[in-house]
DNA sequence: GGTTATTGATTACACCTGTAGTCGGAGCGT
DNA sequence: ACGCTCCGACTACAGGTGTAATCAATAACC
């Protein structure tokens, strides 16, 4: 449940969130180019994962089929919470300004934020 | 500048952009009880920010006095950064709605960032 | 059927991190 | 001046991470 995941391995996760279930090398093919990653350290993580717990394989023929065993939704949510916590002394608001103070939210998102929160205190 | 801050050495930092400049024994002090850290410990992990140049020191007689050579707002922009551009392709108002979402912002939480919100949109 | 190619399992290895212990020199007490 | 003490420098060591190579079983090819 609670195993960390590391940064490389989450680029795995990401492959198997956006499609799933995918044998090893359907994951090897889909893992960002940029990672330059031999099809040896795609298995390597994916081992892990599956050690950790985060990802299930049944066997199909002579391979696996790799599939998350947990929602990409609540690996956010807890992800947010921890910098929440860490930064922010759990506060989520003083996040949010700091990311405007610094000039991280654009115009746009700005607008989006606005209708967002009008919805939520609806 | 860039290398990155670990859990542990987080905690010597948070001490220091407390109150600074201090000296390795003040900092010993200084950290949460909750840590559990033997004096040798803390003294390392300001030796390894030091050598990431997270930190300064200067002579003070017998000792050193510590100093953080990064602004805390930095760290935090650069963190805050960092999980946006993971978990959310770098745009952070879905961050926010997702924490809105998973029920982490409070009510008051919503009417300051209105309140914020609106500042900035001016 | 023996050889080769695939695929998963096991092992490697260096660097980072958490958590310290040891060594050596500079004052301090007597 | 001698040993005790305090401090910083160096060393230690296990577990996690990034990045892979090797081994073994099986399937496919000829």
């Amino acid at each position: 449940m609670s195993e960390r995941i590391s940064e490389a391995e989450l680029a795995v996760m990401e492959v198997l969130w956006a499609e799933a279930p995918l044998t090893a090398s359907d994951v090897v093919d889909r893992v960002p180019i940029g990672r330059g990653w031999s099809d040896r350290t795609v298995k390597t993580l994916l081992g892990r994962l599956l050690a950790k717990g985060v990802l299930a394989h049944v066997e199909e023929g002579r391979r696996y089929l790799y599939r998350p065993t947990i929602a990409r939704a609540d690996y956010v949510a807890h992800e947010s919470g921890r910098l929440v916590d860490r930064l922010f002394g759990g506060r989520a608001a003083p996040l949010v300004a700091h990311l405007a103070e610094s000039g991280q939210l654009s115009d746009a998102d700005l607008a989006e934020l606005q209708a967002l929160v009008r919805d939520l205190r609806a």
